[in-house]
DNA sequence: AAACTACACAACCGCAATGGT
DNA sequence: TACCATTGCGGTTGTGTAGTT
């Protein structure tokens, strides 16, 4: 039995907005207000669902929407946002996760929480008048096109942005390092969430026979009540992640890069970084797989599968160095 | 003029976070 | 603490329109 639906299916308007529905929830909102959306669609007299009416209202009713062509510098500062923000891929491991990881050197296997997010409502909040989904859609259509375009006439990534290079899907891909493709790690991938979500951090370190069975790609998920059962310390994401982009990054970074930074220190302050002690009994006593646990079924040929398609072909690239 | 294609953007969907009870 | 409703977000789809053949 799962959640009942945010929006029932039945009795309610969908599709594009009448103007008189525009109207209804213009006026009802001038008169009391945002907020308690799905009250707010049955007392509007509309019979649309809230999270609609919350959208129509945010993207389009709204008195300060910007409307009109993007400008030149907006479209400048979206791609510089998006550099910064769009389509990244956080890895979650703490230090003592890395130290574990430079042992397992030489292994097929490097473990980790990873999220892919791109952060269009962060963007949108630094274009006044403009919406999420407005740069969102200005990026999948204009901007990724010419983005592919000039990929395809063999423009070089400038040296004084970032050491990767855009790719079509947006994706930030780092350069190839000798060191990184002979590294071949692959990183096992999990369900895209947002920043804040919890992840699981490792706190003790595998046994020589699973770091084998890692190795030979033997070690299944399915079993793992009995063969990955273990202490995992719950983090918050951001405090146990290392944004890749400080992997390869310009060094002393952009001022809105460094803007965002202190933004999320703001955020994060709230929720200090657990220390993660490591020592070399904690590697001899790893019972688990880092990253996985009971509900975490994952086979790792499927996600071999997963790592070998373009879209995630970047991570197995990855120089790790601690 | 009709058919087709590309484009732009509004709207939907599913998921996760959050807050109240 | 668990449950549920609400809110917010990002990815995707649908659709109207302009341009091209």
């Amino acid at each position: 039995m799962g959640r009942s639906p945010s929006c029932p299916k039945e009795g309610l308007n969908k599709g594009a907005w009448t103007a008189l529905e525009d109207k209804l929830l213009a006026s009802y909102i001038k008169a009391h207000g945002e907020g308690k959306w799905s009250d707010l669609s049955r007392r509007a007299g509309l019979k649309r669902c809230g999270k609609s009416c919350r959208l129509r209202w945010l993207n389009y009713l709204r008195p300060d929407i910007k409307r009109g062509n993007i400008s030149r510098d907006e479209e400048e500062l979206i791609i510089r946002l998006h550099n910064l923000l769009g389509n990244r891929l956080l890895i979650s491991l703490s230090p003592s996760f890395l130290q574990w990881e430079s042992k397992l050197r030489g292994t097929e296997f490097l473990t980790a929480h990873c999220v892919r997010l791109c952060r269009w409502s962060l963007i949108a909040g630094r274009l006044p008048g403009r919406t999420d989904n407005e740069i969102k859609n200005y990026w999948n259509t204009v901007l990724r096109k010419r983005a592919k375009a000039q990929a395809s006439i063999g423009t070089p990534p400038s040296k004084s942005t970032h050491k990767m290079l855009s790719t079509e899907s947006g994706v930030c891909e780092p350069l190839r390092s000798p060191q990184a493709t002979k590294a071949k790690i692959k990183v096992i991938l999990t369900k895209a969430t947002r920043s804040s979500s919890k992840v699981r951090i490792p706190t003790q370190l595998p046994a020589a026979q699973h770091t084998d069975k890692l190795r030979d790609g033997q070690l299944n998920s399915t079993n793992n009540n009995q063969e990955m059962s273990g202490d995992i310390a719950t983090v918050e994401a951001h405090n146990g992640t290392q944004v890749l982009d400080s992997l390869y990054s310009d060094g002393g970074g952009s001022d809105l890069l460094n803007e965002q930074l202190k933004e999320r220190d703001v955020e994060f302050e709230e929720n200090p970084m657990q220390p993660l002690a490591f020592d070399e009994a904690m590697f001899k006593n790893w019972t688990v797989n880092p990253c996985l646990n009971g509900n975490d079924a994952m086979d790792f040929d499927s996600l071999a599968f997963l790592l070998e398609t373009d879209e995630y072909s970047f991570c197995r690239n990855i120089n790790f160095q601690t």
